[in-house]
DNA sequence: CGGTATCCATAGGGATACTG
DNA sequence: CAGTATCCCTATGGATACCG
C-alpha cells in the first residue's frame, strides 16, 4: 500500500487478480470447503450448498480441476461413482483463506459498530 | 482445511465471502491500488486503469466509500475538485493483499511448470 | 448417481451523450 | 472536471428436462 508508480501498481495487481480469478468466484471456496469437509460426490456437494445449481456446480468443478484445486476420480462399479477430493495443492490456500476469514470477521464488527 | 461438519463449514465460509464481497470484485483492488498510488481524482483513476468505464468506476467508488475503504472529499473552488483518498482502514487489507499476491505468484509458476 | 442440454430472465458492462 | 443517464448487448444463472 506504499506509494508506487503506475507500472509498479499494475505489476502488483496482476498476481492478486490471478488469485481472485481462482478463488474469488461466488462458489469456489464454498465448494472447496464442502469437499474438504468430506462431501465427495456430486449430489452431496450440491445438496450441501444452498442455492447452488447443478449447472453451476458442474462448470465450477471443471474449472477447479483445471486449477489443480480438486481431483476427479471415476470409480468403476455398479453403479459408477465419481469422487472429488481436495488436492494437497489446495491446502496452500490455507493462509489466504485464513486472512480472508480474519478480515471478514473484523469488517463485520466494523460495519456494525460505526454505521456512519 | 481440516475436517468439519457442515454447519462449521458454512460458519467458516461467511466471513470469507464477506471479504470477497468487499475486495473480490473485478475492479476494487485495482482502484484501491491506483488511489493508494496517488491518483486522487476521478479522471486520473479512470485513465490509470485500462478498460475501466466511467459508469463502473462511479458505482465502484460509491461502494468502496460505503465500505470505508476510501474517502471522498469535495473541494470548493474553480473548478470544483473531488479528491479520493485511501482510508487508514483500507490499510488493514495489507496482509490479505500480501497473501493474495504471494499465492498468485506461486500459482502462476505452478501453472507454467506442470501443464498436466 | 453424475452429469449435459435447453430455454429463458436478468444483471452487468460498453459506448455514447449529456448535465452542473 | 466529475460524474449521470440512456441504450443496447452479452454473459451468467435459474429452472427444467433429459441421457448414460
Amino acid at each position: 500500500m506504499e506509494k508506487k508508480d503506475h507500472k509498479d501498481c499494475l505489476a502488483a495487481l496482476v498476481p492478486v487478480r490471478d488469485t481472485l480469478d481462482v478463488i474469488g468466484g461466488k462458489w469456489r471456496i464454498l465448494i472447496l470447503i464442502s469437499i474438504s469437509s468430506g462431501n465427495k460426490n456430486f449430489r452431496k456437494i450440491e445438496r450441501s450448498i444452498p442455492k447452488l445449481s447443478t449447472k453451476v456446480l458442474s462448470s465450477e468443478l471443471k474449472i477447479m480441476e483445471q486449477d489443480h484445486l480438486i481431483t476427479r476420480t471415476v470409480i468403476n462399479g455398479f453403479p459408477v461413482r465419481t469422487e472429488y477430493t481436495a488436492t494437497e495443492y489446495s491446502k496452500t490456500l490455507k493462509n489466504v483463506i485464513a486472512e480472508l476469514h480474519d478480515w471478514g470477521i473484523n469488517h463485520r464488527k466494523k460495519v456494525f459498530e460505526c454505521s456512519e
